[in-house]
RNA sequence: GCGGACAUGGCGGAAUUGGCAGACGCGCCAGACUUAGAAUCUGGUUCUCACGAGUGGGGGUUCAAGUCCCCCUGUCCGCACCA
């Protein structure tokens, strides 16, 4: 008697049992292995059908895993401080932590429709204070140990966010959260010295198992280059100005220099002359917005009516100010070689500057350049380094500079330090108390959490400062130190504080006496496979790595990167465009759990395409894997009482169907998988009804393979086959080499590179014995001279004939 | 402007890494079952009546190129006055 797959039947029976018996066994002295997806914002919109592609891929890694014999961690949580909870308070009245909690619960409903087998005992919440006690320790350690810093200066201000934003969070001069155009605006802030990480940050890279991309984009961001600061002093007076440049070599040509507007030697230098010029040009660049800083390419600048002196020839170069000089990269004043920069060309010709090529491709100068030249060549116009190739004077001239004294080889960094505090209401106090007498004094560790207290209004204000600060009897405290009057810091957070550890507090989230128990550390972290989208590939995982350098070298942790290998997910678009609520493209999962059933749902959003790739969604493509489990099912159902000693062809597709399916698992290359599954059942199938049976162990094998894609499906069938333990307690199946190896293979037979024919031959055959075979079925097909004839075994003959 | 990735049927995509292009799926067509439809099953489906042609376009290497090399075009992404 046959029964139908009634997937809403057998997902309701199996996830009420691995409720009470979770398939991931805990405590079994087997290897570990840590496969982590980034933790979500519980959004108040819910999951679509995209949120759910990196969790189910993470899901089957880490039952694949647990089926190759690991002890799996693989946790789940909330990064639950930010902006949308906190704008959200505003216009509805609803505390955060309220909506936070109704918003987790509803997204937490949803991430247990993909039966992922997350343990929920470990489950993080940012937001909670037993968490971000922990988030507050570790800035106090930084503190301690000088990496956090408080600084004035102008920094990226979102007018739409009342806040200031790092510059990871600023990239095109616009807000990443909300997309208005950021402006500078001068803050007293505090910062974190991410700088100081900056060569392992960029050298530990090779040491990652991580995508190309997101390598070169962190080592693009970190930036590094290597020049030379060199001394122009001040003509008249005893100062000087420090330039820093990428190109010594052309210090001959130096013909001009240019200071930043906020340089702090601008004033002093300025002669009265020019002085009510350049206050308004200070001035206009100071309220110039970022995006007309970068797309203005026409240069604008004041002449400061100073001259600098070249050390190397005694040149007299006049000062100019211009704001295509960036104050907070390197010395923040250049000399400016306009024979051989783009940009100072450009200026030199709007501004009637002199022009002296140092550099030719065959050292002789041209007649007129109309364009810098910036390709290396030969050495001109440059006194003692006449001659020389223009690479070897950059090593040359450093050196000559650091004999005289006038300049010394150095090494920049485009990494600025890490903007850190947020003058907004949802995220974790900062914990340090502003003392008159004992200046900054960190809250003492066994006072922590500081808790982020209640407030009636959680609008931001316009003065940059948190709303934090209008509670008065939170604000006012004692000094930990003196024990007088003292006032809190008001400034919170930004959201990446918790999620720059998060994965640590997983392995071990109960402890209230460490941020994580050693032994917990030893035996979970680090990260194995971390998997997630592509939009953090600076912002978050720059921040995690530099955190996990910093609790390295403070004895923490005994490692010093989180994540060995990454993974990163590729977004699912619908219409051509990202799902989103406002455009009303989004795809419910609940939807498609409802009518196909989960087991579809997680193999479709495999199948979709390339797991690293942007994939659009089909609503009838899920058609095809419901209608293959279908078929499985059946399958299953048909054969489960014909059991019979395999036939050779039975065994064969067995192993190819492990061989292929563990290969292609193995390379991640998940979509052909899926597609693997349904081209070798067919085969299978085939083999059975050939021999009008099958043996068990192969529906078996079936069963095992399927089960980290399809779990309920796989628990079912494994029952039926009469087991009483779970599937998941069994081995991932091994594949016999000689099982896989035909008897005869198809070879196709070609002249001239076309296929003629195509013939069986046996494996083994040797070269001769397919060429003969191969000329009888050309027969008359073959004709002229055979000038070679080649044979790749089991694959192809080509034989090449002058007519 | 600089840097990177990609380009294959009507569609999503495969191709053992230089060896029979189009696996697998969607869609479509035909047939079976059905009073009929839905569902399901079976077969077909790159183009062309055919000879042949064919992996964005052009050239090259090779017995053999989607795959390697050079040039061009297009799409997407990252950075963006970093001296």
């Amino acid at each position: 008697m046959s029964t139908k797959y009634n997937y809403k039947e057998i997902e309701k029976k199996w996830r009420a049992i691995w409720e009470k018996n979770p398939v991931n066994p805990t405590n079994t002295n087997k290897p570990k292995y840590y496969c982590l997806d980034m933790f979500p914002y519980p959004s108040g919109n819910g999951l679509h059908v995209g949120h759910w592609r990196g969790y189910v891929l993470s899901d089957v890694v880490s039952r694949y895993k647990l089926l190759q014999g690991y002890e799996i961690l693989h946790p789940m949580g909330w990064d639950a401080f930010g902006l949308p909870a906190e704008n959200y308070a505003i216009k509805t009245g609803t505390h955060p932590s309220v909506s936070t909690e109704n918003s987790i619960r509803n997204i937490k409903r949803q991430v247990n429709e993909i039966a992922a087998i997350y343990d929920w005992d470990r489950e993080v919440n940012t937001t909670d204070p037993s968490y971000y006690k922990w988030t507050q320790w570790i800035f106090i350690q930084m503190f301690k140990n000088g990496l956090a810093y408080e600084k004035e200066m102008p920094l990226n201000w979102c007018p739409n966010c009342k806040c200031v934003l790092a510059n990871e969070e600023a990239t095109n001069g616009v807000c990443d959260r909300c997309g208005s155009q950021v402006t500078k605006k001068n803050l007293r802030q505090w910062m974190l010295r991410i700088t100081h990480y900056a060569e392992r940050l960029l050298n530990d890279l090779q040491k990652l198992d991580w995508p190309e991309k997101v390598k070169k984009m962190q080592s693009d961001w970190i930036g590094k280059s290597y020049g030379a600061e060199i001394d122009f002093p001040v003509d008249g007076t005893d100062k000087a100005i420090k330039v820093y440049t990428t190109r010594p070599d052309t210090l001959y040509g130096a013909t001009f220099m240019v200071l930043a507007p906020e340089h702090e030697m601008v004033k002093e230098i300025t002669t009265p002359e020019y002085k009510e010029q350049m206050d308004k040009y200070i001035y206009d660049a100071s309220t110039k917005s970022n995006v007309s800083r970068m797309t203005d390419k026409e240069k604008t600048g004041v002449f400061t009516g100073a001259y600098g002196i070249n050390p190397l020839n005694g040149a007299k170069t006049p000062i100019w100010v211009s704001d295509y000089v960036l104050a907070d990269y390197g010395t923040g004043a250049i000399m400016c070689v306009p024979a051989h920069d783009d940009r100072d060309f450009e200026f030199a010709k709007k501004f009637d500057l002199p022009i002296i090529q140092v550099i030719s491709k065959d050292g002789k100068e041209d007649e007129e350049l109309t364009e810098a030249y910036t390709e290396p060549g030969i050495m001109i116009n440059s006194g003692e380094f006449n001659g020389m190739k223009s690479e070897e004077a950059k090593a040359k001239v450093p050196d000559y500079m650091e004999e005289k004294g006038f300049g010394k080889k150095t090494i920049n960094y485009k990494l600025r330090d890490w903007v850190f505090s947020r003058q907004r209401y949802w995220g974790e106090p900062i914990p340090l108390i502003h003392c008159d007498k004992c200046g900054i004094v960190p809250v003492p560790e066994e006072d922590l959490p500081v808790i982020l207290p209640n407030v009636e209004s959680y609008k931001p204000t316009d003065t940059g400062e948190s709303p934090l600060a209008a509670i008065d009897e939170w604000v006012n405290t004692t000094c930990p130190c003196c024990g007088g009057p003292a006032k809190r810091e008001t400034n919170t957070m930004p959201q990446w504080a918790g999620s720059s550890w998060y994965f640590l507090r997983y392995c071990d989230n109960h402890n209230d006496k460490e941020l994580t128990g050693k032994e917990a550390l030893k035996k979970w972290a680090p990260v194995d496979m971390y998997v997630g989208g592509i939009e953090h590939a600076v912002l978050h995982l720059l921040y995690a790595r530099f955190y996990t350098k910093f609790l390295y070298d403070i004895g923490v942790v005994d490692f010093d990167e989180p994540f060995t290998r990454l993974f990163n997910q590729g977004m699912i678009t619908k219409d051509g465009a990202k799902m989103s609520k406002n455009k009303g493209n989004v795809v419910s999962p609940d939807e498609m759990v409802e009518n196909y059933g989960c087991d579809s749902l997680r193999m479709y959003e495999l199948f979709i395409g390339p797991p690293e790739l942007d994939s659009e969604w089909d609503d009838n493509g899920i058609d095809g894997v419901y209608r293959y489990l279908n078929k499985v099912w059946k399958f299953v159902d048909e054969y489960k009482d014909k059991i019979i000693e395999p036939t050779k062809e039975i065994e064969q597709a067995k192993h190819k169907m492990i061989y292929e399916i563990t290969t292609r698992l193995e390379a991640l290359t998940l979509n052909t998988v899926i597609s693997g599954f349904m081209e070798f059942t067919n085969k299978l199938v085939a083999a059975a009804k050939n021999a009008g049976g099958i043996d068990k162990d192969s529906l078996e094998t079936l069963a095992i393979l399927l089960c980290p894609f399809a779990p309920h499906i796989a628990e079912e069938i494994w029952q039926i086959l009469g087991h009483d333990e779970s599937v998941f307690r069994q081995t991932w199946p091994k594949y016999d080499e000689e099982k896989l190896k035909e008897d005869t293979v198809n070879v196709a037979v070609q002249i001239n590179g076309k296929v003629k024919a195509n013939i069986d031959v046996a494996a083994d055959a040797d070269k001769d014995t397919v060429l003969s075979a191969a000329k009888e079925a050309l027969g008359s097909k073959l004709s002229g001279t055979i000038i070679k004839e080649i044979y790749v075994p089991g694959r192809i003959c080509n034989i090449v004939v002058k007519p």
